[in-house]
DNA sequence: CACTACATGTAAACGGTTACATGATTCA
DNA sequence: TGAATCATGTAACCGTTTACATGTAGTG
């Protein structure tokens, strides 16, 4: 249950429609927190129903039409709570990863050119991050909400400063020494 | 579409029954696959019903009865060209950043608390990996199967060290200097 | 016989993904 | 007026989660 709540948090740092929603959700939103514009609309939709937003001066409620929408301060009472409550993280899932275990017993064909094209992914990842960093954060002065946005993005970075490197060392660890090749021995 | 995926690597590992996978899906295999018993029992009748998996002698095939499944051929090139094949990573999704982001805007209550019972969690889950690679995989000798298995535990290890490290920072620099209190300024 | 552990399932709800539909605005 | 873009929405499907149901085997 947390789409909700990012939308919520999206809106009272800035009042938008979906469309306009949808583009945070694409940049700086999507580095800890993706969405499209179908589950978007869907949970505005929700949302108001439940009270929690609302439109703001609808003009012309029709389709096609631009709907801005607000936090009402219910929604921010149910941010709030959301955001101090206890929940533990989730256990991790990730098919690269599999794919790797799988490759211990089908082989490993392949997957060198896989983990390259990921390296190559991560790395340009990082290296965007690293901008917005230069560019947000300057050294110095951060005000509290400044420090907090900043350690979301420093996890964003040294997330993928764990992918660069884990998948440098497997490449090379790979690579080096063919002791058993592609085909398992048990087998 | 990875779970089956991950049943088909399970399987060829080991034949087992849908308990057994279950068991190996809450142990070993749980740190980079997650599975309930629900999803392995729908997923096994699938891939038998494509004549991925069989059967094991099946003695009396009724309900309550345990019954094992094996690989076919069909299921193992299934798995080769999966392993194989081109998958982009995920764009991240992460609850806990999302709450510190949105603890920028309505306050930081109640986030250091929830912050240090992550860390302690997260400190837990790697002395847990860490004590699992000296169990399994002793310095020296690794053949290819097991230093692809090595590597994915290592990506366990190295995940929870990027959080342990990450959350540490992050609750010294909030507990540090406040010079913008929990409420955030342009409210 | 009751109780527990083992073992396999069914059903409902929900979130995310993909494809498609519809209306409004702008501009050539 | 036709095309492109902005903007909001519907529908279908699929995987995950949660709760519940059913049957077997062993033990006191």
């Amino acid at each position: 249950m947390s789409l909700p709540h990012a939308i919520l948090t999206a809106l009272l740092e800035k009042p938008s429609s979906g469309l306009e929603l949808t583009r945070r959700f694409d940049r700086s939103f999507g580095y800890f927190w993706s969405a499209t514009h179908q589950q978007i609309y869907r949970e505005l939709g929700r949302l108001e129903r439940d009270r929690l937003i609302r439109a703001l001066a609808p003009p012309v409620p029709a389709r096609g039409q631009k709907k801005e929408y607000e936090v009402l301060p219910e929604g921010r009472t149910e941010l709030a709570r959301w955001t101090a409550s206890a929940q533990d993280p989730k256990t991790m899932r990730d098919p690269l990863l599999l794919r790797l275990r799988s490759a211990a017993v089908v082989g490993t064909d392949g997957i060198d050119a896989e983990l390259r094209r990921h390296l190559d992914l991560h790395r340009r990842q990082l290296e965007t991050y690293r901008a917005i960093e230069l560019r947000d954060f300057p050294p110095e002065k951060d005000s509290m909400p400044d420090r907090l946005q900043h350690a979301v993005l420093r996890a964003g970075i040294d997330l993928e400063t764990f992918w660069v490197e884990w998948l440098e060392r497997t490449l090379t660890d790979l690579s080096a020494a063919p002791s058993g090749l592609s085909s398992p021995s048990g087998d």
